[in-house]
DNA sequence: TTATCTGTTATATAATTTGTATAACAGATA
DNA sequence: TATCTGTTATACAAATTATATAACAGATAA
């Protein structure tokens, strides 16, 4: 697994991290009970430090998306992936809002709006 | 005009600021050419520095959402707002795929993130 | 004219966040 | 025994965020 990361990016690298494994799981190339790279190995890979790869691993183990064994490693959760319960929802909507706002300023009809998820829903699971 | 900003949160203020302003253009309330508050007035009312307010400020006005005249004061823009360019588009996409990533690992269906989009768009439209 | 208000700029400071650097520990494995 | 795992602790540097004062120049109102 090839995972890129934009260091000029005003989003931070754990935080880039830990959305680009959601995405692979999202896309199907990693699957319910998957291992991943231990955080000393990521870490050398990409090129960051141990600590950043941990604090990323950290946040997705908290959310559920993955399990962390003392020895066996790291996998993507086998038991499954956390539910889109309320406190979610309402932080996604939070999200959203002001993506939508802004959209609507500059002019971008719903339908228009509503195209660009679509596509990228599509996109994204490949 | 009231705004709420939530100080818990790790939104930062400024870019909270920001994105109620764009919310409030997005609305309807606030319409092309009408004033907003001074930055040393708002700071006052909200209850923060001049500084947070000046730095959204100069964020809306470097994309074009208001304007700042010396003396007169600060407007949103009467020439009208900033379009929904390549540029844009492209940031919003880099927004929305993390949103979208999660919501599909959350078992969350195409048409119900549709839903909340729309939702959304018609509650922020008014 | 004087006083006040505007945006703007300049400094300084404190707190938090981000990322790195080493080091050590305990459990499992080869 | 040596190596690998996640974990924890400590320290440090850099950037970001937010505040605090102060001053300037142009416009307006008293």
């Amino acid at each position: 697994m090839v995972i890129l990361l934009d260091f000029q990016s005003d989003r931070p690298i754990y935080v880039q991290l830990k959305e680009k494994i959601i995405e692979g799981i999202a896309s199907g190339r990693l699957k319910l009970g998957d291992p991943l790279p231990s955080v000393r190995s990521l870490a050398k890979d990409i090129g960051i430090n141990m600590h950043t790869v941990n604090k990323a691993y950290q946040l997705l183990k908290q959310d559920g998306f993955i399990q962390i064994h003392r020895q066996k490693g790291v996998v993507v959760n086998p038991d499954g992936m956390p539910p889109a319960d309320e406190v979610y929802i309402s932080q996604l909507e939070e999200n959203l809002r002001p993506l939508i706002s802004e959209s609507i300023c500059r002019g971008m009809s719903e339908a228009d709006f509503l195209s660009h998820c679509r596509r990228l829903f599509q996109d994204i699971q490949k």
